[in-house]
This record gives C-alpha cells, sequence and structure tokens, in this order.
DNA sequence: TCTGACCTGCGA
DNA sequence: TCGCAGGTCAGA
C-alpha cells in the first residue's frame, strides 16, 4: 500500500492524536510481524512509556518513545485504527496500544507484508536514499545520481536507497508530469528532462500528501477516511482512457514487474 | 535482470 | 476461478 504521502498522512494523523500518550498496554496478536525481538521483550520495553514524536523516514514510520524507536513498515495494506469496530477487517488486526486515557490504536494489515522493528537506539536507516521532500534532495545532486546509478527510469525512481518514499502509482505520475517515457535510461535524460523531472517529483508528492494520500483498496487514514488523491490520477489505471495532454490512450505494460501506465504521444 | 514467494481480498 | 494489488526479498 502506502508509499510517501500515505505515510506521511498517518503520521500527522497519529501525531495530532496521540503525542504525549502514555502506553497502559500493549497486545501483540500477530508474533510474526515482530522481526528483531519477542512479544515479551516489547510489551516490557515499551509498557509505561510515553510517546514523544511520531516520525517518518522514506515509507517507515517511526515511533519515538523515551529515546527508543518503534519502526513499522506498512507493506501493501497496513494502517492504523482507532476502533476496532471502525475496521473492516477485525481479524487482521495484529497489535493494540491501550493508553492511559484510555484511547486505542490499532495496527491492522490484511497481507502481512509489512513488519516492526525495535531499536534502543536511533536507528538511522543506512540502508534508504536521499529524502525527496527535503533540503537535501537538489537539483544537482538528482542529476548526479542519475548519472551515477545508470539504470531504467522508473526503477530508478522506486529504488529505496537512491531516492525513498516512492512506489508504483506516484513513479507513475512524476514520469507522466514530467513527460518522460518510464523506459528510457535515467543517464539518457537531456538537462531540462532531469529539471522537469526533479519537479514533478516534488509536486507530485505534495500535492497527494495535500488530498490525504491515494486510496485504491486497504488504505484509510487513521482517522478513517479514504485519501481523495485517486481522483486526480492522470495516468495510473487510466489505461485505454485519453491522455488529458494529447489525446491519445494511455497504455499500460509491465515493466520491472510491475504495472505501469503512460501516454506513448508525450511521454518521450 | 527476472521470477517467484510472501498473504489475503476483491472484482471480472 | 483467475488475475491483480500501493512492497520487498531471495535465488536462479
Amino acid at each position: 500500500m502506502p508509499e510517501l504521502p500515505e505515510v506521511e498522512t498517518i503520521r500527522r494523523q497519529l501525531q495530532q492524536h496521540y503525542r504525549g500518550e502514555q502506553i497502559h498496554r500493549l497486545e501483540v496478536h500477530t508474533p510474526t510481524l515482530l522481526k528483531n525481538l519477542s512479544p515479551e521483550a516489547l510489551v516490557e520495553a515499551v509498557t509505561g512509556k510515553t510517546i514523544q514524536n511520531f516520525r517518518r523516514r522514506g515509507k517507515f514510520l517511526i515511533f519515538e518513545i523515551d529515546h527508543q524507536q518503534l519502526v513499522f513498515h506498512l507493506g501493501m495494506s497496513g494502517i492504523f485504527v482507532q476502533d476496532v469496530h471502525q475496521s473492516r477487517y477485525p481479524r487482521h488486526i495484529h497489535l493494540s496500544f491501550t493508553f492511559r486515557s484510555g484511547k486505542q490504536l490499532h495496527y491492522q494489515d490484511v497481507r502481512k507484508f509489512g513488519g516492526i522493528w525495535w531499536y534502543r537506539t536511533p536507528h538511522h536507516f543506512p540502508e534508504l536514499g536521499m529524502e525527496p521532500l527535503s533540503q537535501n534532495f537538489t537539483l544537482n545532486k538528482f542529476k548526479k545520481l542519475l548519472h551515477l546509478r545508470r539504470m531504467n527510469i522508473k526503477r530508478l525512481l522506486m529504488e529505496q536507497s537512491i531516492i525513498a518514499g516512492i512506489g508504483n502509482i506516484y513513479a507513475n505520475e512524476m514520469l507522466f508530469q514530467a513527460g518522460i517515457s518510464p523506459l528510457r535510461r535515467s543517464d539518457t535524460l537531456s538537462v531540462d528532462e532531469v529539471r522537469r523531472l526533479h519537479r514533478a517529483i516534488q509536486d507530485v508528492l505534495k500535492a497527494a500528501i495535500e488530498r490525504f494520500g491515494t486510496t485504491y483498496s486497504a488504505y484509510r487514514t487513521v482517522e478513517g477516511q479514504s485519501g481523495e488523491n485517486q481522483k486526480f490520477l492522470k495516468v495510473y489505471h487510466q489505461q485505454g482512457q485519453p491522455c488529458p495532454r494529447c489525446g491519445k490512450p494511455i497504455q499500460k505494460i509491465v515493466l520491472n514487474g510491475r504495472s505501469t501506465f503512460y501516454c506513448p504521444g508525450c511521454q518521450k
């Protein structure tokens, strides 16, 4: 499921509703989702502690708990729900927090592709590349990456060790906005194309965050709402529809094993 | 670089 | 019943 905009939307709402909450009880219903410690050890580690902050790095969501970190990767279908009764899939709730205030928070993941880690010291995600919405992600650095890591451009956008947070929906949309074919190799882009793509990466992500992410099936915000960005997709799942820019039909192909949508008329 | 595996639900 | 799905990894 969630790419950077969905994880960021979830983070913002967790911050709004759960920052400063003290953990009264933690129940682990599915131990296999814990990747680096036992359920007993996690319960012991967090009970009585307070959540200071919620952060995001790429597609990872980080609960900061007394200078230690509980890290979630939401896989394809991970979400947080405030109330079990608002969940469509109560049997897929894997972790339940009860806070001293009486509030609850549940982690649900139908397909169980996600994972949960506990770090006693701040984890800096050495495996992840640049944050595309940070000041650090400059046009110059992006240009260098495209030449250093020569590969198919869509694959590069989705390669978490190069740029962190972009998945299949947004990679398709970014390449459309920039007018670049997903079949191109990264080191063949002109100066102007690199500039357009750098711009598109930030535009597409920011717009999707403003619209609370893209809901195709399972994704809901913490408050239980669907995202709104699906109403604004130009190419993703639009095969056969006329291109909004040139009118030619949007094509669907499989590239690097993933469904890929583009306009052969205006993405060169 | 590609394919299958992980897991479940949904819609054609 | 089959194909597909917002992700990632291992192995050929």
